[in-house]
DNA sequence: ATTCATACTGAACAATAGTTCAGTTTCTGT
DNA sequence: ACAGAAACTGAACTATTGTTCAGTATGAAT
């Protein structure tokens, strides 16, 4: 049995930090030793350490390359914003496109961000706050286009629509307990971005005739 | 100094489970020793397990009365529903009320319920299903007063709405960091109802004049 | 070929954390 | 008062986990 020199899925280092990455999105930092890691990788404990130093430095190396991975994507999808005029049906079709691009590592991804999130890590409010930037620039926009009603609330618009942006990625586990199949499923994805941006537009309830009941 | 018969805050096994539900919102369920928890409930290491058998055995009786305290809060809102009819208004002051009434306790109860959400412990899904259940519920009303919009897609409002509701109790973190003070604070929490129940009567946007634009 | 650096191993180590239990104190009922 | 039960203590125990390190294997440069 010939020792691997690289492995189908690369060297020890980089099959640590992937499946790192894997098993803290299902089990949390916390919930994974080492030798977990180690055995799942295919590499001894002491690798580890060899790397990264300690476990914390394991970690610290995963972080930055799910930053990384995910600047990727906000590049990629102003890139395309840049070719087509951005329109919503275009960052839904945009955001469709990535996933489906994805689609064999979003569950971790997913679980890893949720995570990040959940657990207030630094870089994860760094993630927060350039979404925030993002929706708070796309509103300012629309609102100099004359779009947005003005009895619109500034301050929590945009949040409500990270609620919105943010509720599958935070809650999809129930969702798939709920209705058996996870929000992001292609057809479920692009059935919920329309509802929101209905909501958005709309609301949801019928208009009233000119003002009563 | 007479050793404590009853302190301040009860007996050992009282203290106990309040001290673990506090930290444990704080740091997570594994980022607590069982040593942290006695000490700061000042009682010895052993008495967790003379009372609860073991740390998980802890965990269950605060997830016990975390539950008992949610389902009172729901079953006080429904009672408060009962009596006066149910608008918009009166539900955003029935929260506003029940949240100024336990302010002290609540950030504690929004992260642990934001933890148990993360972990996605049973009794988390339990008590997303109720959700769930209430939302379906209200928008099931609202179809049969034939108030609801045709084009809503009834599968993801329920969810959509959600979201907007749990929004702030999963990232009021990050919230925080953003615009400095906590989203529960009552102003901004009535403020948040506001442009929540706007949105979903008449969304954000102006209204075309007929259909062009 | 030899050397040096780097990747890698895995047994041993040390620290940490949950659990046990024999003993002590406190409370309650008689 | 007394006895039994329950609350409570804390040192010792055990299992787990992150870390260390001396040694081995591999690849590239001289």
């Amino acid at each position: 049995m010939a020792k691997r020199s690289v492995n189908e899925a690369g060297d020890g280092r980089t099959r640590l930090i992937a499946t790192a990455l894997r098993l803290f999105a299902e089990k949390g930092f916390d919930g994974v030793t080492v030798r977990d890691i180690a055995s799942a990788s295919d590499v001894s404990v002491g690798l580890i350490n060899h790397h990264f130093g300690s476990k914390e430095g394991l970690r610290a190396a995963v972080d930055e390359q799910f930053i990384r991975q995910f600047e990727e994507a906000l590049d990629w999808g102003r890139k395309t914003e840049e070719n087509r005029q951005l329109t919503s049906e275009d960052y839904a079709a945009t955001v469709d496109e990535w996933i489906s691009r994805h689609q064999d590592t979003w569950p971790d991804t997913a679980n890893y961000f949720r995570r990040a999130l959940l657990e207030e890590s630094d870089w994860g409010y760094a993630i927060f706050a350039r979404f925030y930037a993002i929706v708070q620039q796309s509103i300012t926009k629309m609102d100099a286009d004359g779009v947005l009603g003005p009895q619109v609330d500034r301050l929590w618009l945009p949040f409500l629509m990270m609620y919105l942006e943010l509720g599958t990625l935070l809650l999809d586990p129930y969702i798939q307990r709920t209705i058996g199949k996870s929000g992001f499923e292609t057809d479920l994805w692009r059935r919920r971005h329309r509802a929101y941006m209905d909501l958005f537009r709309r609301g949801a309830l019928v208009r009233a005739r000119s003002s009563s009941v």
